[in-house]
RNA sequence: GCCCAGGUGGCGGAACGGCAGACGCGCUAGCUUGAGGGGCUAGUGCCCUUUGGGGCGUGAAGGUUCAAAUCCUUUCCUGGGCACCA
C-alpha cells in the first residue's frame, strides 16, 4: 500500500506524539530570534529545582503558560520561553550523604531526566537558551555580582543573632523563617544564634521596592505581602533624657501621644540594659534577660489570656522631655530589639500593648484623647487603649484640637526644641545570603591575617567549587574541611590566606536568571546588555504564591542594584505576574515526594497522551486555584480529542459543492466567531478551563453538522482549520497531525490565530426569557436586532402569556433588548 | 485579633444584576457481532403532578431591585496571608 493510500484509521497518541516531537526537532521551529520583525514577547516560568522527575504539578504550572506563550506566538510575537534549573540546593547534598553519589553527577542526571519530560509534555522550549545555576558559567556572575555590591557598599558582613536551622546546618534569612520559627525549607525548629555573616543591603531599596509595585500588574495580594513584609511606617523618632545622662532613643507612630507616656520599655537585648540597670534591681533583671533568651521567639510573640506580659523594672527613670515627668524605665520581651530602636515609649492609653503592661504592673495611663461625643475617658476606669480619632486632652497647649491635626503640629513643635525628628521605619531586615552548605556558590573572599576581609579580584573568578569534596553525614559542609580550598594565597599580599567557606544563599542564583536567557553563553558579563534590553521587562511570569515575598522580592532588588550597575533600564523585572494554584495529591495534602503521594506523568502520558494530559490539566479549574489532583475526566478528554480527530479526518473526503442553505452557512458562521471570540477572550483572562469548554462545545456542534449539507460549503472547511488552530496552543501534537490531514503545510504552530467579527459572532435570531412578576412563564425567539417594542410585542403575542395576563393589570414592562422581557402584574 | 480569597448537583466546575448548574466526569435507559478503559442516542438539582404544568433551590438570616448565586448588612464555615512592628 502506497503511503498516500494510507487510512488514517483512528487517533494513537503513541504514534502522533513521538512523531511530531522529532519534526519539531528537525525543524528547529522553537528556537528563539533575538529580534525579527515581531515584537518580542518574553514568557516566564519559575524555573524548577531539579529534584528528579517532573509531577504533574509540574505540568501544571509549566504546560499552561506554554499554551498561553504558544497562543501569544500565534498572535504574531517572536516569544521567548525559555526553561532552566535552579540547580544548587540542599536535596542535592543531603542526595549525596544519603545514597554516596556527587550533588554535581545527582543534579545533572536529574536535569537530563527533566529536560526530557519537558519535551514529552510538548513544551515550546528553546533548549539552547538552557540555564542551569551550578555551571561555573553562571555561577561566576553570582560572585562578580556580589563583589559589585560589595565595591557599592551594598555587601556587608555583619554580626547579629540569625536563625539557625539545626537540621539543615545553616543560616537562614528572615524571609526564609515561617510561623515565627519554622525552617521554610525543611520544616524543622529553628532558633537564634549570634555569628558573623554575610548581608547585602536590600533595606537600601524598600522605599523604592515599595512604591515600584503600583506600577506592576501582580495578582493584589502578592503585592499586599510585599508591602506587609516591607512594613513601612511614618512616625517620628524621639530622644528621652536618662537620669544618668544618657539618651533614649524610640520611634513611634504616634508621636502626638507622647504627654500620656508613663513609662519606657527597652528590649532584652538593648545595649543599654547592663548600664542603667541599679544595684536593687540588677539580680531580678538579669534573671529576666536570661529567661528571655530562653525562650523561643514564638513563646515570646504570644499574647492571649494564658500568656501575660512579662517585663522587669531596671530601676532607671527618663525624662518625658514634654512635660518633665519622671517615668520609670522597664525591660520586657513585648519590645523587639530588631525593630525600630529596641526601645519605646509607654503610652498605655493609646496602645492596647502599654495599656495591658500597664495594667499589669500598676502603672499610670493618661489618656490624651477624648473620643467625640463619648464618655470622657478615665485612665483609672479604662478597658482599653483608645486608638481612634477625637480631641486632644492633658497635653499642654495642644488641648482642644482635633486628633489628626495635632499630629504634624505636635512632630515640628518637638522637631523645633531638637527632641524629635519625623522618621520613617521599615520592617524589612537586610538580606542574610550566607549559608553553611557546599552546594551553592561560594563567597568570592578571602580571610588574610595580615590584609583581613579581602574580596576575590574580578579576574580569578570563578572561585570554583570543589568537586572532590568528602561528604559525611555530619551535615558540616565539606569545604570547612577541604584543606586544598580553603588554604589559598592573600590575593593582596600574597601570603597564606584562608578561604570564606560559606556559599551564597540560592536565592542569589535565582535573582537575576531571566536576564542570562537572552544570552546564556556570554562570557564578557552575566549576560548582553543589548539583547536582555531586547526581552526586558519580562512580559509574563508564571509560578506559584509561594514565591510571593522570598524570590519576586529578591528579584526586584537585584533588578535594582542591576540597573544602578548601568546593565538594564527596568526597574520592575516582570511586567505582569499570575499565580497557579497548587496540585495537591488526591488526599488533598501536599504532594509529597516523601509520603509517596506524588503523580508521576509518564505513565499518564503513555496511557492518554500528552495533549489530553494538557487538556485534563487546563480543565480541571481556574489555574489560579489549583486543587486536588483526580484522573477521573482524562477520559473526557481524550473522547473530546477524537471527535475533532473525526471531524478533521473527513474533511478530506468531502469534496467542495453547491452551497447548503445560506441561513445554515450563517449560523455556522456565528458559532465559529462566537467561539473565536470565547476562546481568545479565555486566554487572555487566563481562564483556561472555559477555553476548553468552548472547544468541546465548537466540536460537539461541528459533529452534528458534518452529517449534514453544510459540509460541501467552503465555510465548513474554513471552519474545520480554525478549529484545528485554536486547537494548537492547548494540544500541539494532535494539531500538528490534523493540520496535515487538512493538506496544510507544517507547521500549525507558525500559522496565525484566526480573527472574529464581533458583528458575525451573533445568530440572527436569538431566544429570550418572558418573565412575569420575574419568573420565567416562556420563552421567545425574537431578531438579535429586535427593539424592547418588538420584544414586548413578541412576547404578548405567545398564548401563555396572554393567557396569565388576561385579565390583569399590568403595572410596568421591562424589556432589555437581547436579554428578557419581565411583565410586572397586579391581581 | 486584622486583611484577603472562597462556600453552587454525586464530583470538578460554569454563569458574576436578566433562562442557575455551561462543559466534563459519573450514573440510568436504549441502540451498536469488533466483550473495550469502544461508539452513538436520550435522560440526570430536589419535591409535587395523570398529562399541561407547578413549587422549592447557589452555607444561614435579613435587605435593595421589575429581576440577586451575583449588590448591601449581619452571621457561620473553609483556605491563605499578617499578627506584641511601637
Amino acid at each position: 500500500m502506497s503511503e498516500a493510500a494510507e487510512i488514517r484509521i483512528g487517533y494513537e497518541p503513541a504514534t502522533v506524539e513521538p512523531k511530531w516531537r522529532q519534526a519539531w526537532k528537525d525543524a528547529a521551529i522553537y528556537k528563539v530570534a533575538d529580534s525579527t520583525d515581531k515584537p518580542n514577547w518574553m514568557s516566564l516560568t519559575m524555573y524548577p529545582y531539579p529534584s528528579g522527575v517532573l509531577h504533574v504539578g509540574h505540568w501544571f504550572a509549566f504546560s499552561i503558560p506554554d499554551v498561553f506563550a504558544r497562543a501569544q506566538r500565534m498572535r504574531g510575537f517572536n516569544v521567548m520561553y525559555p526553561m532552566g534549573f535552579d540547580a544548587f540546593g540542599l536535596p542535592a547534598e543531603n542526595a549525596a550523604i544519603k545514597n554516596n553519589i556527587h550533588p554535581a553527577r545527582w543534579t545533572y542526571e536529574n536535569i537530563d531526566n527533566m529536560t526530557r519530560q519537558f519535551d514529552l509534555m510538548g513544551a515550546m522550549i528553546d533548549w539552547d537558551r538552557k540555564v542551569a545555576t551550578c555551571d561555573p558559567d553562571y555561577y561566576r556572575w553570582n560572585q562578580w555580582f556580589f563583589l559589585q555590591m560589595l565595591e557599592k557598599g551594598l555587601a556587608y558582613r555583619s554580626g547579629g543573632m540569625v536563625w539557625w536551622c539545626p537540621n539543615d546546618q545553616t543560616v537562614l534569612a528572615n524571609e526564609q523563617v515561617l510561623d515565627g520559627n519554622i525552617c521554610e525549607r525543611c520544616g524543622a525548629e529553628v532558633y537564634k544564634r549570634d555569628l558573623e555573616q554575610w548581608y547585602l543591603r536590600i533595606t537600601d531599596y524598600a522605599d523604592e521596592l515599595l512604591a515600584g509595585l503600583d506600577d506592576v500588574d501582580w495578582p493584589e495580594r502578592v503585592k499586599t505581602m510585599q508591602r506587609n513584609w516591607i512594613g513601612r511606617s511614618e512616625g517620628a523618632r524621639l530622644n528621652f533624657e536618662l537620669e544618668n545622662g544618657s539618651s533614649l532613643g524610640v520611634f513611634t507612630t504616634r508621636p502626638d501621644t507622647v504627654f500620656g507616656a508613663t513609662f519606657m520599655v527597652i528590649a532584652p537585648e538593648h545595649p543599654f540594659v547592663d548600664q542603667i540597670t541599679t544595684e536593687e534591681q540588677r539580680d531580678a533583671v538579669q534573671q529576666y534577660v536570661t529567661t528571655s533568651r530562653t525562650k523561643s521567639e514564638v513563646e515570646r510573640q504570644i499574647s492571649d489570656e494564658t500568656h501575660k506580659k512579662s517585663g522587669v523594672f531596671t530601676g532607671a527613670y527618663a525624662i518625658n522631655p514634654v512635660n518633665d515627668e519622671r517615668i520609670p524605665v522597664w525591660v520586657a520581651d513585648y519590645v523587639l530589639m530588631s525593630y525600630g530602636t529596641g526601645a519605646i515609649m509607654a503610652v498605655p492609653s493609646g496602645d492596647q500593648r502599654d495599656f495591658e503592661f500597664a495594667r499589669q504592673f500598676d502603672l499610670p495611663i493618661i489618656p490624651t484623647v477624648q473620643p467625640v461625643g463619648g464618655e470622657p475617658l478615665d485612665g483609672a476606669t479604662m478597658t482599653e487603649a483608645y486608638t481612634g480619632d477625637g480631641i486632644v486632652i492633658n497635653s499642654g497647649e495642644f488641648n482642644g484640637l482635633p486628633q489628626s491635626e495635632a499630629l504634624p503640629k505636635m512632630i515640628a513643635w518637638l522637631d523645633e526644641q531638637g527632641r524629635a525628628k519625623a522618621e520613617v521605619s521599615w520592617r524589612l531586615r537586610d538580606w542574610l545570603i550566607s549559608r553553611q552548605r557546599y552546594w551553592g556558590t561560594p563567597i568570592p573572599i578571602v580571610y588574610c591575617d595580615t590584609c583581613g576581609v579581602v574580596p576575590v579580584p574580578e579576574n580569578q573568578l570563578p572561585v570554583e567549587l570543589p568537586l572532590d569534596a568528602e561528604f559525611t553525614p555530619t551535615g558540616q559542609s565539606p569545604l570547612v574541611t577541604h584543606e586544598s580550598f580553603v588554604n589559598t594565597t592573600c590575593p593582596t599580599c600574597g601570603g597564606a590566606a584562608r578561604r570564606e567557606t560559606d556559599t551564597m544563599d540560592t536565592f542569589m542564583d535565582s535573582s537575576w536568571y531571566w536576564f542570562r536567557y537572552a544570552s546564556p553563553q556570554f562570557e564578557d558579563g552575566p549576560f548582553d546588555t543589548e539583547l536582555a534590553k531586547k526581552w526586558s521587562p519580562v512580559d509574563l511570569y508564571c509560578g506559584g504564591i509561594e514565591h510571593a515575598i522570598l524570590h519576586l522580592l529578591y528579584a526586584r532588588f537585584f533588578t535594582r542594584v542591576i540597573r544602578d550597575l548601568g546593565l538594564t533600564e527596568v526597574s520592575e523585572p516582570f511586567a505582569r505576574l499570575r499565580n497557579q494554584g497548587m496540585i495537591l495529591s488526591v488526599d488533598g495534602r501536599k504532594m509529597s515526594k516523601s509520603r509517596g503521594a506524588q503523580i508521576g506523568p509518564d505513565e499518564l502520558v503513555a496511557r492518554h497522551g500528552a495533549d489530553a494530559l494538557r487538556l485534563h490539566l487546563m480543565f480541571l479549574g481556574p489555574w489560579e486555584q489549583g486543587g486536588p489532583w483526580n484522573d477521573r475526566g482524562i477520559t473526557g478528554m481524550e473522547r473530546f480529542i477524537r471527535r475533532a480527530w473525526q471531524v478533521a479526518s473527513e474533511l478530506g473526503t468531502t469534496t467542495p459543492g453547491d452551497h447548503a442553505g445560506e441561513a445554515d452557512e450563517a449560523a455556522l458562521i456565528a458559532l465559529m466567531h462566537r467561539t473565536i471570540k470565547r476562546v481568545s477572550d479565555d486566554i487572555d483572562s487566563f481562564s483556561f478551563n472555559t477555553m476548553v469548554a468552548a472547544l468541546i462545545e465548537y466540536v460537539n456542534e461541528l459533529m452534528k453538522l458534518k452529517e449534514t449539507e453544510i459540509v460541501t460549503s467552503p465555510v465548513w472547511r474554513e471552519a474545520v482549520e480554525n478549529l484545528v488552530l485554536m486547537m494548537a496552543p492547548a494540544t500541539p501534537y494532535v494539531s500538528e497531525e490534523m493540520w496535515e490531514m487538512l493538506g496544510k503545510p507544517f507547521s500549525v504552530h507558525q500559522q496565525d490565530w484566526p480573527t472574529f467579527d464581533p458583528a458575525l459572532a451573533v445568530d440572527a435570531t436569538i431566544e429570550i426569557p418572558v418573565q412575569i412578576n420575574g419568573k420565567v412563564r416562556d420563552r421567545v425567539t425574537v431578531a438579535n436586532s429586535a427593539t424592547a417594542e418588538e420584544q414586548l410585542a413578541a412576547a404578548r403575542a405567545l398564548d401563555k402569556i396572554t393567557e396569565q395576563l388576561e385579565g390583569k393589570q399590568v403595572v410596568k414592562e421591562i424589556s432589555v433588548p437581547g436579554r428578557m422581557v419581565n411583565f410586572v402584574i397586579r391581581g
